[in-house]
RNA sequence: GGAGAGGUGGCCGAGUGGCUUAAGGCGCACGCUUGGAAAGCGUGUAUACUCCAAAAGGGUAUCCGGGGUUCGAAUCCCCGUCUCUCCGCCA
């Protein structure tokens, strides 16, 4: 959520920037900062009269104490009206500021300078690419053919199980979900982040810090008779860690890192995009967070970005990097990197991996402040980044490295699988 | 799931309707003192919103959250929530 100041000190600036998201906020912009203006009316006047009562009731107190019975009566009886007059304006107050928040609720994040224009993720920037193409040849399989044929996925059983696009890991297959875990977190340990085990169900408060609620209520399952919500990814429990804190300057940056299963209805997917590995319900992610003061923020953004394509190319996969375009870019975040593998037998670029600052959007929310040079409390940034998302990565994995013999295990994996090729 | 006891500032803790502008202590910061330190003494020590061109300085709110009673609520009442203790169930 933006903060009200950006609005009233920078309401033009902020219009422009938005419009890069293909939206046209100056009605909303509007309709806020009038509601802005007639909250601070009213507040003027309901404290002022709040004042008045303070004092009347002080003066009562010293009447009655002083035995002065009959004036604190009059004074008493006159109280009424007053009283009445606080409880009209406080009520009015209240629909002010709950129609405000719904409507900053309402409103996306501010890209960032370096954001393009765009309608779709057609508009998305390449920054980055690397690794080479794999040259499979005709026999060629897409993984899902693959997790069959080598006994390492199997989906029906999970459609017995659960339904569709929640898959039965078994045996090499398992075992490599296993290891890309352990990977991902000895190397997220590595670079510094401390890792959590975090709740996997998490309440309405959380999913309103990090803003999954009220965008995105319809993406997530929800436990309807405890009112707790399957998480999406780790992003959620971990940065709410840090929800309504006031940190010292020094704990600053927190770098947290956290293996979770994910949970996603995904309303709305289908054909080729969920065949397979590509778009699931249930899915395994280590998941990287930090906390930074506002000046390191795009600095640490590249840090994570660099990070992330560090893993990639230890699993040996061709990986470009995406600036993504205002009409992509997810709601709470200002700028957001992109990061897809190549599926050689797909034929199709995989988006593995998202990095985002925030800002201080999710902050806001989240109402995690520090104290800055000057001693005042000041929102922190916050970002996030996959690292990495499993399915995705199996796929291209399974996908690259086959060959005649089998399926090539990358040598950086090998310590944790236990074997060098699945055959 | 049942019964009971609780939730007060960064921390501990007093506080049963106005004498609370939340006592007292600890911690922290600054000053005095000192050769330097400790002790001692003194001063200060929240957050949000808001008024004022700004600073200085005001106002309002906040004692877990919400509602109520009252001229006036940390204090009384109702609802919720969390913690603890006991019982039940249980991997």
């Amino acid at each position: 959520m933006l903060t009200l100041q950006v609005l009233r000190n920078d309401r033009d600036a902020l219009e422009q920037a938005l419009s890069k998201r293909g939206i046209d906020a100056a009605p909303m912009l509007n309709r806020i900062l009038a509601l802005d203006e007639e909250r601070r009316h009213t507040q003027k006047e309901v404290d002022d009269l709040k004042a008045e009562q303070n004092a009347a009731s002080r003066e009562i107190g010293e009447l009655f104490k002083s035995g002065k019975k009959e004036e604190a009566e009059a004074r008493r009886t006159e109280m009424g009206a007053l009283k009445e007059k606080i409880h009209v304006l406080d009520e009015h107050q209240k629909t002010l500021i709950n129609q405000q928040e719904d409507a900053l609720l309402e409103l996306p994040n501010r890209p960032h300078d370096l954001v393009p224009a765009g309608q779709s993720d057609a508009d998305n920037e390449v920054v980055a690419e690397e690794g080479t193409k794999p040259e499979l040849g005709e026999h060629a399989l897409p993984h899902w053919e693959l997790a069959d044929r080598y006994k390492l996925i199997d989906f029906e059983a999970g459609v017995k199980i659960s339904g569709a696009g929640f898959p039965v890991y078994r045996g090499k297959g398992a075992k490599l979900q296993r290891a890309l875990i352990q990977f991902f977190l000895d190397r997220a340990d590595a670079a510094g982040y401390e890792e959590f085990i975090p709740p996997h169900l998490v309440n309405p408060d959380s999913g309103r810090g990090t803003g999954q609620l009220p965008d995105k209520e319809g993406q997530m399952y929800h436990c309807a008779d405890d009112d707790l919500y399957l998480i999406p990814t780790a992003e959620v429990p971990l940065t709410n860690l840090y929800r309504g804190d006031l940190l010292k300057s020094e704990e600053l940056p927190i770098q947290l890192c956290g293996y979770t299963p994910c949970f996603r209805r995904e309303a709305g997917s289908y054909g080729k995009d969920v065949r397979g590995l590509n778009r699931l319900h249930q899915f395994d992610k280590v998941e990287i967070v930090r906390f930074e003061q506002p000046e390191n923020s795009y600095a640490a953004l590249e840090g994570m970005v660099e990070h992330v394509r560090g893993l990639l190319r230890d699993l040996e996969l061709p990986v470009r990097t995406l600036r993504l375009c205002g009409g992509d870019l997810g709601f709470t975040s200002a700028l957001t990197y992109d990061l897809e593998v190549w599926s050689a037998a797909q034929e199709r670029w995989l988006e593995v991996s998202s990095v985002s600052n925030f800002e201080t959007y999710q902050a806001n929310r989240l109402q995690c402040r520090f104290r800055n040079a000057e001693g005042k409390p000041e929102l922190v940034h916050t970002l996030n980044g996959s690292a990495l998302a499993l399915p995705r990565i199996v796929a291209a994995l399974l996908e690259n490295h086959q060959g005649p013999d089998g399926i090539r295990i990358p040598a950086a994996l090998r310590t944790y699988t236990g074997f060098d090729t699945i055959a």
